[in-house]
DNA sequence: ATTGACGCACTTGTATGTCAGTGATACAAT
DNA sequence: ATTGTATCACTGACATACAAGTGCGTCAAT
């Protein structure tokens, strides 16, 4: 498990669960493992009681399974799951945008144009997580203007199981085309239509569709056998 | 705040999670008061450990209000919040409602015609809370039919801002409409005509609009002031 | 070799203890 | 009257202590 600094101020239950997401997405802790409230603790330096409310959230959304009494572990990869929060992040998307192409006379879209500005910089200049990060702020922008920043987390919250099969699938996205697509979404948004802007952000995402088959064959343990 | 029996083997935290929801949703608990959890401890028989949990949950939908060393509170009702969780509804409830008639004819509907039969009786036999009941029912076994329960507790989630609009509106759907919509629905689904499910769903979840500027102008002092 | 009772080491669930931050209040200084 | 300040009661954040369930290994009985 990879574990770094603690920020200032950040409380210790935060931490805790900055610590086991990054270490859940990158497949530091592996499907599978088992892991113990008491053992966390101690990697961390925190007492058990931030600890299990980070697993008790991560839990809700099934990432993690707790066991009474006899431990937590990091659920195996169930393909529902990676279906399901994908097939989430595909239907709010849309609605998002769509919903934003009717505010968008009474949207302020600067911080979006200084995005794209920044994503087509950092493109050229080949820093691919600054890119990375700006990918998720672009998408990120259009829920809070649309103000349903809420729906967003709870889009996000499901996101993990997706973004394991992205790291077993090691996927370089054409950088190239996303910016692209970034570009074209802002604009069809911006000219307030409707049906392109969502046909737009449903080519982005299918961008982002991993070889499921080759990966659950390449790694079987990793997977839940019940249901696909 | 009204208290009820825990259940056998029922966890503190769920028996506390229990009473907050329904006591939040029938406004036995009023937008803006303040809680303490050891108030609700030796208002519940219960250490603060499962309560504190129970609040941690409530607060991520933002029902709950954590402020920290200050005391945690019944979050004012936030016009932007109810917005969006019956957006959330809509949205998915439709989306699921055409993925239904996508998979049509490999699915299972017995479990709905019960539902919808059983509906039928209580409507005739004057049974509204059965009739409640019934109405979840049916509108959770898309989720579960499509694989999509998961969703189904997100927006499950965030529903609690919009039932604390219903109980002041004191709203009395025409409950004989509502199985009507319901048959049809089904009816629609079975067929595969997505576009007619995505209608019937649509007119049948406005149905349960309230009149949003009549209530706020008779409780004032339940609402925030920013934003609407 | 098989089976079943039992204890032990471990787990999470729950209870309780400790601490630092907050804001209301009383009150002194001006 | 106003303002600065010290205090104090209360809070949630976090740590620790205790309880109770689980399953595995041991080992005796057969």
């Amino acid at each position: 498990m990879n574990i770094t600094e603690r920020y200032a101020r950040e409380t210790a239950r935060d931490y805790a669960l900055r610590m086991l997401t990054r270490n859940i997405a990158s497949l530091a802790l592996a499907p599978g493992t088992m892991l113990s409230e008491n053992e966390l603790s101690s990697a961390l330096g925190l007492s058990r009681t931030p600890i299990r409310e980070a697993l008790i959230e991560l839990s809700k959304t099934r990432i993690v399974e707790i066991l009474p009494q006899r431990g937590s572990r990091i659920a195996l990869i169930d393909c529902s799951m990676v279906d399901e929060s994908r097939f989430l992040r595909l239907v709010l998307e849309k609605a998002i945008i769509e919903l934003a192409c009717e505010m968008a006379p009474t949207l302020d879209f600067s911080v979006l144009e200084a995005n794209v500005k920044l994503q087509r910089f950092y493109l050229e200049n080949q820093l691919p997580e600054k890119l990375m990060e700006l990918d998720n702020d672009f998408h990120r922008e259009f829920y809070r203007l649309t103000n349903r920043l809420q729906t967003y987390r709870l889009q996000e919250s499901m996101s993990l199981h997706f973004d394991r099969m992205r790291s077993l699938s090691q996927a370089t996205v054409k950088d190239n085309k996303i910016v692209g697509d970034h570009e074209a979404i802002l604009r069809a948004v911006r000219a307030g239509n409707k049906e392109e802007a969502s046909m737009l952000v449903a080519k982005h995402l299918s961008r982002y569709t991993v070889d499921e088959k080759a990966i659950r064959g390449q790694y079987t343990h990793y997977f839940t056998t019940k249901n696909g």
